[in-house]
RNA sequence: GCGCCCGUAGUUCAAUUGGAUAGAAUGCCAGACUACGAAUCUGGAGGUUGGAAGUUCGACUCUUUCCGGGCGCACCA
């Protein structure tokens, strides 16, 4: 049930009848008019551009032509009391209460879902954090991000899956664990921890070393590259079970977890270079030295290059490095190989800011790799800054004190995270205060949210009377202001669900629950201030019916929006 | 030097992707409970959307250019 995808199509079967009569002329696109809901009451229940699309065509002016069609259209929908010409070229209707009565009689436990949606096939990679310890308070918000955003698409019909990327594969691994290795050496034999850049002097890494001798799977022996391999592979399950665990916290499952390792060894990334090879964009050359960016040990290296400046990227890209591996990258185009073999209708990135440079190859890659045919749209969060009291909080991995995700959760619970995090644009900058979100006030919009969900349930409780029959209900006793416009809200449901589907932008979701919420604190209020509009009303069993079969509605959709956000509904607080 | 992101009320951010009078929260000021749960609500003040030019019926949104902030810039992952 969405109204304005409804409207529209009544709209443009009018405006073909119209057409077909010579009365007005259509655009050859002509269907990327806008039905909304206007920001401001007194321009109308609906309003539309149409007029301002079509004048061109028509040779008239906008405001001329919208008084044509308000001729043909007077008297012609039922639901429709007044129609006016506004001043650009907009039609404004006025509707009968019944025509919003209906709409909210038609809402049922599929409100929202979009039933002309052609359901794609998604794929989407998320958090994919290094497996080298947990999750620290940066990933947090690719990861909410990237998993509200599936469970948005996957609600309003898609098949989805969430992916991990497991970079088990180079160096940052290898150093590692070699941290591990010493970690384990400093607990059995007391000798220190080596001074080292390149190593992880973390906490975590002496829980990971004691948790390895715990179990007890590993033979410690002195000579390391004996054990390296078996050692690698206990490090990872470690590091690995951290992070889904962090992400469990999270409320966060993914369906696939693909390890780079393993795109190595079935040889993906050999295969995918022959085909890059094969169309002609791999060769052998030397890349110039960075300008502006001063690298000391610089050196001229002839190495398998990338022709990613072919696909829009800013430089050439390596494959192979000088000691015979793999880069990153090689793998990474390998990886996305792999996916666009699995056949999916769109690909989905989440990178962290720090990424961003990376995106540019990584297309380029995909391009080359399908002919430009896969569709592939990454999505960048940007950086989170912790505040508290006040005070920023450093967030700085080296120095092996950096606030983990599970600092983070433990200290504000899931629910605050997920919503804290989603609440803003991933292309904003997001301030995370500390203080706020555990507060349990106004202030923190998560109790604001949840606080009407619980009232709506206490009310509930409250009264013995259970909705029978819902057609029989007479909602014409639902005539106060609020009340109209709480029903208008609700229509807006699908709408904001429509557009933080197609544009990918999640963070429009909480923003509507929170101003639903607050239209329903502000109906519960009026009646404290007049007790006939007070929600319960025993001696007027009808009023009474309207109004519960309204909050029930309201509640339907604050339940559904938290669903999507998987923050909690509670029926008490 | 190059690339990506951002710049909107004192502050943190929205704005149905080019629509009408730019909205919330917070902070400040003034109010509402012997309670359908005040963890709430009502009202007020607060803006040249960083600056300039351009595109058109119409610009916070698109283009160009400058100014400011963030992130990243040969084999790391």
């Amino acid at each position: 049930m969405n109204i304005f995808i409804n409207y529209k199509v009544k709209l443009v079967d009018f405006f073909k009848l119209l057409e077909k009569d010579k009365i007005i002329k259509l655009p050859e696109k002509f269907d990327n008019f806008s039905v909304e809901i206007p920001k401001i009451k007194t321009h109308g229940d609906l309003s539309t551009n149409a007029p301002m699309i079509f004048a061109k065509v028509n040779n008239l002016s906008p405001v001329d032509l919208a008084a044509i069609i308000k001729k043909e259209l007077d008297n012609k929908f039922d639901e429709i009391i007044k129609i006016e010409v506004a001043k650009p070229g907009f039609l404004n209707f006025f509707f009968n209460k019944d025509f919003w009565y209906d709409f909210l009689k038609a809402t049922d436990i599929n409100f929202g879902k979009s039933d002309n949606l052609v359901p794609k096939k998604i794929l989407i990679e998320y958090v994919s954090a290094n497996p080298t310890g947990p999750l620290h308070v940066g990933h947090c918000r690719g990861a909410v991000f990237g998993d509200i955003l599936a469970n948005l698409l996957s609600f309003v019909g898609n098949k989805v899956v969430k992916e991990y990327y497991i970079n088990d594969y180079g160096n940052q691994i290898n150093q590692f664990v070699k941290s591990v290795y010493f970690r384990i050496l400093e607990i059995n034999n007391k000798v220190l921890f080596p001074v080292d850049q390149d190593l992880y002097p973390g906490e975590y890494v002496i829980d990971i070393a004691k948790n390895i001798l715990k179990k007890n799977n590993l033979n410690i022996s002195d000579n390391y590259d004996l054990i390296f391999n078996d050692l690698k592979k206990i490090c990872i399950e470690e590091s690995m079970d951290l992070i889904k665990s962090d992400l469990k916290n999270l409320g966060i499952i993914h369906n696939n977890f693909v390890s780079e390792n393993y795109i190595v060894s079935q040889n993906l990334v050999e295969k995918a270079l022959d085909i890059l090879k094969k169309k002609n964009y791999v060769y052998e050359g030397i890349l110039e030295r960075p300008k502006g960016n001063e690298v000391d040990d610089w050196e001229p290296r002839k190495q398998i290059l990338f022709q990613s400046t072919k696909f829009g990227d800013d430089s050439d890209r390596a494959l192979k490095k000088s000691d015979g591996t793999w880069t990153y990258f090689a793998n990474d185009v390998a990886y996305h190989l792999n996916k666009i073999d699995r056949k999916f209708d769109l690909l989905i990135n989440v990178l962290g800011a720090d990424h961003a440079g990376y995106l540019k190859r990584q297309t380029s890659c995909v391009s080359a790799l399908s002919e430009n045919k896969q569709q592939m749209i990454s999505k960048v969060c940007q950086l989170v800054k912790l505040f508290k009291s006040g005070n920023q909080l450093k967030m700085s991995k080296r120095a092996g004190d950096f606030i983990t995700a599970s600092d983070l959760i433990n200290e504000v619970g899931k629910d605050s995270v997920r919503f804290m995090m989603i609440y803003r644009s991933n292309d904003s900058q997001l301030d995370f205060d500390f203080d706020l979100v555990t507060d349990h006030s106004k202030e923190n919009p998560v109790f604001y949210v949840q606080y009407a969900h619980a009232r709506i349930c206490s009310l509930f409780r409250k009264t013995k009377y259970e909705i029978n029959n819902e057609k029989k209900i007479n909602l014409s006793f639902l005539n106060h202001e609020i009340e109209i416009d709480i029903i208008k809200k609700i229509a807006e449901w699908p709408k904001c669900l429509e557009l933080s589907a197609y544009h990918l932008e999640p963070h429009r979701v909480p923003f509507y629950l929170y101003e639903l919420a607050s239209l329903f604190h502000t109906y519960w209020n009026t009646g404290n201030e007049n007790d006939n509009l007070k929600i319960l009303n025993e001696n007027h069993p009808e009023i009474q019916e309207a109004r519960l079969f309204l909050i029930k509605k309201i509640q339907l959709v604050i339940k559904s929006v938290l669903d999507i956000l998987n923050v909690t509904a509670p029926a008490e607080m």
